[in-house]
DNA sequence: CGTTACCTTGAATCTCCTCAATACACGTGG
DNA sequence: CCACGTGTATTGAGGAGATTCAAGGTAACG
């Protein structure tokens, strides 16, 4: 019954859990915080929020109150035109953050899907400006996360401008993999995922029959199975041939 | 005599100017410093540094000791594949920040080349903590210009990937005028670039071939012309229509 | 006046797209 | 337990768009 209760209080967003305690700092993917640090994000922290899976979390052209981090569950980043075409941009993770955009421009310049129930850690944009004057080590991280964003996105036109359907794909999956591992979603060489072909076509710029039957072909090399949504990548080498992949030897991250 | 002794020193990098009557402030593109963190870009400057058209400022894989702000002249970003192929990211202009992926991880992620000669403004990247450190709206500012480099990214990967041929070059173009006008290289809709049709093929990742032969189907639209470095827009309404253009409102930028 | 860099052209080929079914998996209600 | 609906995955065929190869043309520069 206590617990029932705690379940729905959590539903509309209003525990408020201690970031001592926050589930990512169990990840040593990312960076310790100073004791201040955690005081202050303590107290920059609203709330957090548990979502059910395909809501819209930020839309394209919005001006969002609030900055997110991922706690659980994934997300898809997207650009919708008006002809229904759309390009994913990216999806989240656990550790990342989400509204970036509408904390320093006022506006997104995307829209966020949950795909996934998700539970995200809510802040608030006002005070962002004091993350910057008290914290400037958080504010570092804040350019090291958007930095890393843009990384990936060059990476990504790069990959969609450059390669062909086969090496595009590769690419991608084994991009996903390598970012799923370190947030704590893979099991050895195997990926538990919510996406379908439909993203991963939307995401590399093909179509989604060609995206289907390029992914037959990548099957049929044997170097990788997909179903149920569990990857598996099985001869990473041979696939990052391919794929003309090298993992970006990033250390520690920080979450924010 | 006298000038000309200026001129060399320049040429390798020894002159200091004043940040107070630094070229770009003139730009009111940009936002106003304050006073003290004027004082404080003056010392975190190295100095200034004078290229030729042609040279490489930043190799990817790189580790770079300085940072660069783009005083005069053009820049390309890109990065090269085993193939030869090049993915062209996008071109730096006055204003723009060179090498915050160094300063942030440790190495470039892609490399930068001038497209014409040059005048860069040198900081030393070891006190960029510093910066954070001591002024916070300078560090906001690092940010801001990291996530503006994230959305242009973004918006080049959905052009790249889901649009045509000939709305994918309109976008571009109509792109570059509206950053070129902002660093205040164009005079009214004319743009005068340094960049190649076959800059603009890598850059939206089409053969030159068919990027030549679109381009001359753009301009039978009467839309443009692009002769001798000057590309002009005549009618940007319709322009833009084709392109699904629509020009991002930001404000006043900052440009350390 | 020759060199170099850039732009233009035509033709053959192939990648990828659209259209239009069909198949499969999973959950729901009868 | 089966019938049905929905979302996702798969197939085949024909056509548009982009690539490559291979020349040629043009403007700028020394």
């Amino acid at each position: 019954m206590q617990k029932k209760h705690q379940q729905d209080a959590r539903a509309k967003g209003r525990i408020k859990l201690s970031c001592a305690k926050c589930r990512l700092r169990a990840n040593d993917a990312f960076r310790e915080f100073e004791r201040d640090e955690l005081d202050f994000i303590e107290t920059f922290k609203v709330g957090e929020l548990a979502i059910d899976a395909g809501a819209t979390i930020l839309m394209d052209g919005q001006d969002s109150p609030h900055l997110y981090t991922v706690l659980s569950g994934w997300a898809v980043r997207f650009k919708l035109f008006e002809g229904g075409q759309r390009q994913v941009l990216n999806f989240s993770m656990p550790g990342d953050l989400i509204g970036l955009q509408s904390a320093m421009f006022d506006k997104m310049h995307h829209t966020v899907e949950s795909l996934t129930d998700m539970q995200l850690c809510v802040f608030n944009r006002d005070r962002v400006w004091e993350l910057y004057r008290l914290h400037p080590g958080l504010g570092f991280d804040m350019t090291w996360l958007a930095a890393r964003e843009e990384s990936i996105m060059a990476e990504y036109l790069a990959n969609v401008g450059q390669r062909p359907a086969l090496e595009r794909i590769a690419y991608l999956i084994l991009h996903l993999l390598e970012r799923g591992r370190r947030a704590g979603l893979a099991k050895g060489n195997t990926l538990m995922t919510p996406i379908t072909q439909e993203h991963v076509a939307d995401a590399i710029g093909l179509s989604i029959v060609h995206t289907n039957k390029t992914l037959q072909r990548l099957r049929a090399t044997g170097l990788m199975t997909w179903k149920r949504g569990e990857i598996t990548i099985h001869d990473a080498e041979r696939m990052a041939g391919i794929a003309g992949f090298q993992a970006s030897g990033a250390g520690r991250r920080p979450f924010i």
